[in-house]
DNA sequence: CACTGAACTTACAAAATTGTAAGCTAAACA
DNA sequence: TGTTTAGCTTACAATTTTGTAAGTTCAGTG
């Protein structure tokens, strides 16, 4: 789906070779990437968990998500070994690594969200 | 051009009601604006000067996520004394802030992006 | 007063993300 | 064996972001 040829993929590239940080928040842009990955740290870990603790998600906008966090390797899809053809969902140790980063953002929001006082 | 009634829009305010992250992410998510805020935590400040600092930016995009950054508060715009009709911008209080969230980003980033080696 | 350069703006188009609605598959259950 | 349920996938469409190309405005310079 991504164009590797367009302008504005080649600029992204040409922006996390330049700037660390961007290359950072690259990985855990998208809609519901974060707070999955802060679901999932929180221990939920089935996709229809997921889908409950993120009421509004529909379920292919969840599974596009988690595939691109899998993708990225930051998340990791296990089938569980008891019951079959049910799969759970854990952070990967690299996902595991963005504890401070996603620490940061949420002390920051703590203080600055106006909204989440509500 | 958001349209505040759109189901996406919807989305990305309940999920800032109940992701404190997930807003602070928002704040900072666009194609340059976490490397403008670095940039101008370097000290450009400059339309010019941020164009030349980022190759690629053109100059509709820059005036763009200049213009989102001072609405979010984050930077602000001025008029230098001495040269009239020169502007400068620098980052506010609460762009200074940031400088946790940046930091983890880019600690993050200078240990898993390979491409940085480059 | 013509000319240049900084800092934009406008009209348009391409690309990328997100959402809607429906269907599919395999296991589990009644 | 028919029905559910979990966990997706597909075709499609709306929305949003980003880029292209060309102008505009106004101060400073010569």
């Amino acid at each position: 789906m991504i164009k590797t040829t367009s302008t504005n993929y080649i600029n992204a590239q040409t922006l996390h070779g330049l700037c660390d940080a961007a290359y950072t928040l690259a990985m855990i842009s998208g809609r519901w990437k974060l707070t999955l990955l802060v679901k999932l740290r929180e221990g939920n870990q089935r996709f229809s968990e997921l889908k409950t603790q993120l009421p509004a998600i529909t379920e292919r906008v969840l599974a596009l998500q988690l595939k691109e966090l899998e993708k990225s390797g930051l998340i990791i899809k296990k089938a569980s070994a008891l019951k079959s053809k049910l799969y759970h969902y854990e952070l990967s140790p690299l996902g595991k690594s963005l504890d401070q980063v996603i620490q940061s953002l949420s002390d920051w929001g703590k203080i600055n969200n106006l909204q989440s006082e509500l």
